[in-house]
DNA sequence: CAGTTATATATCTATATGGTTATATACAGC
DNA sequence: GCTGTATATAACCATATAGATATATAACTG
């Protein structure tokens, strides 16, 4: 399963989203999701098998942390496009500027 | 039909690439794709739908272009990953050096 | 050990997807 | 108008997807 499968989905989206704040546990992302808990189990599974989260067991629990790396594929896929973005293209430009400044 | 489901399909992000370099009609994609005409056809309505192509009528011909606009939404959902993709945030800050001097 | 909690898996259903072949539409050239 | 070319659409099929409910597994709690 590639990062483009796993993202599609609006609610993986989102469950990407709460990982990225915080280590999150399956039931923290049923609260989060409003979804069932085995549909949040499911849509685990796919972003685990895209590699887009580890997971660290810690007794009945399992946190389920962010890693980004596999979005490269997808940052690879828009850079050739972001010419024709030129408004984000400014955006990014100026964030990228104040980091340095 | 978002950007999201759009570039899922490999086939999709191919047509797209070809249309990135130059306009192009269906049998041309059809040559790039190497899948049947309905199939382009079906993939291009999806493209269109998702509004990352316009499309120009010449005669019997339909001129397929890109329009990348839609893709910012992808970019926007990346934007907060970046930072966890520090090499590649490292390339695009060279590309944007090299643009700038 | 019994009961509860946390998570995963199995099964089922409905819908979407991507492909094919066959057909329709529309323009071009003779 | 007839024939060929370019493209779109229809109908169909096989597979994938996202969800639900029910059940299994495993770890805590008393």
């Amino acid at each position: 399963m590639d990062a483009f499968n796993a993202i599609v989905e609006p609610n993986r989206r989102l469950l990407l989203e709460a990982v990225r704040e915080q280590p999150c546990t399956v039931s923290m992302l049923v609260e989060v999701a409003g979804l069932s808990q085995p549909a949040v189990s499911k849509h685990l599974r796919v972003l685990k098998e895209a590699n887009l989260v580890v997971v660290k067991p810690d007794g009945q629990k399992r946190w389920y942390e962010l890693n980004a790396a596999p979005l490269a594929e997808v940052e690879h896929f828009l850079e050739p496009y972001r010419r024709f973005l030129a408004d984000r293209l400014d955006d990014l430009e100026r964030h990228l500027d104040d980091m340095n400044h």
